[in-house]
DNA sequence: CCCAGATGTCTTAGCGCTGAGATACATTGC
DNA sequence: GCAATGTATCTCAGCGCTAAGACATCTGGG
């Protein structure tokens, strides 16, 4: 029943015994987890000659209203990656024609982003896949098990958002 | 008390009603979070001169038994990257003078890592702010939703690595 | 009306990691 | 002994991301 983590626990209990390290039992699980994860998820990715990077793109825009185009500024935020990171996505994806970018009409700085055809075809056809490999991923927990554990993600998502967005801060003056 | 998590979900019943995708309320959350607690983590490592991969090599050492060293082997199960970035890592490490490179006497094929004093000084004084900022990250949960977090990760955690390793197979019966 | 600051997009250098493979040494079965 | 296989380390090209910054365009207060 001991994983890697409660090894390290242990380890640090003997060298470091001034130090609390039990924050590590959840963020160090927490970053191996996202790692298995990851490598997990990239295998379906690749299955249907996608990547992380592109999937997150293409779902992104399958789930904005019809016809399905954002801008990049919009994707660059939903994504939590830089704005380079989001042009580059942007370039692979136009240059296999699953998106296309047009000036946006409203703004002079802005693009339009938007599934093509072949891109809404290829994600539609990936999101099945994408879902039952999660599902096997947590197929361990029970449902309570996962229902608890999504709330209590959640707070912390929220709790460090805030902090990220500065409203309410630390403990800093308002 | 929506999180971008929840917005998204609403977003794919609406476009695929067909599709269950309810684990995104935990694999999408994990993901995030492991971003954000990612940069945070960064934040303190950068303040003591170092990034995430340099400290996870400092403390992997610094918990193995003195005199702290070990062969990139073995850093490269305990950190789950490919050997060709411990080789990268140490190279970088060993030219800070943080750790040292020394002929196996047992295995003519392996190296002996171990943690010079600088190396050993830099992770002693920057563990404690690394938990501390961990402790800071988690302090939006109660001392029982932790320790419930913790151990259904383990739960993953386990099942994930078991199915890696090959151990009770990918097929659900033994 | 105009300008200063905010915003949106793109560019580029540099970084760490992966994946494939090269090389050397170790171990096992015969 | 020795061949076949396995293990340990390193090399290197390629990839996607970040950080910093260049421009263009928008917006709101004098």
């Amino acid at each position: 029943m001991a994983d890697h983590v409660d090894l390290v626990l242990a380890q640090w209990a003997v060298r470091r015994p001034d130090l609390d390290v039990s924050p590590m039992a959840v963020i160090g699980r927490l970053s191996r987890l996202s790692r298995l994860v990851d490598a997990e998820l990239r295998r379906t990715f690749t299955a249907h000659g996608l990547d992380a990077a592109s999937f997150d793109v293409l779902a992104t825009l399958r789930r904005s209203d019809p016809p399905h185009s954002l801008t990049p500024a919009e994707l660059m935020r939903s994504s939590m990656v830089t704005s380079g990171a989001i042009t580059q996505r942007l370039d692979r994806l136009e240059a296999r024609g699953l998106v296309s970018r047009s000036p946006s009409a409203s703004d002079g700085r802005s693009v339009v982003v938007a599934l093509t055809d072949a891109g809404r075809d290829l994600i539609d056809e990936a999101l099945p896949d994408h879902v039952a490999t999660e599902a096997r991923l947590l197929a361990a927990l029970t449902e309570g098990e996962r229902d608890a554990l999504a709330t209590t993600l959640a707070t912390l998502l929220e709790s460090l958002s805030e902090e990220k967005d500065g409203k309410g801060g630390k403990d800093k003056k308002a």
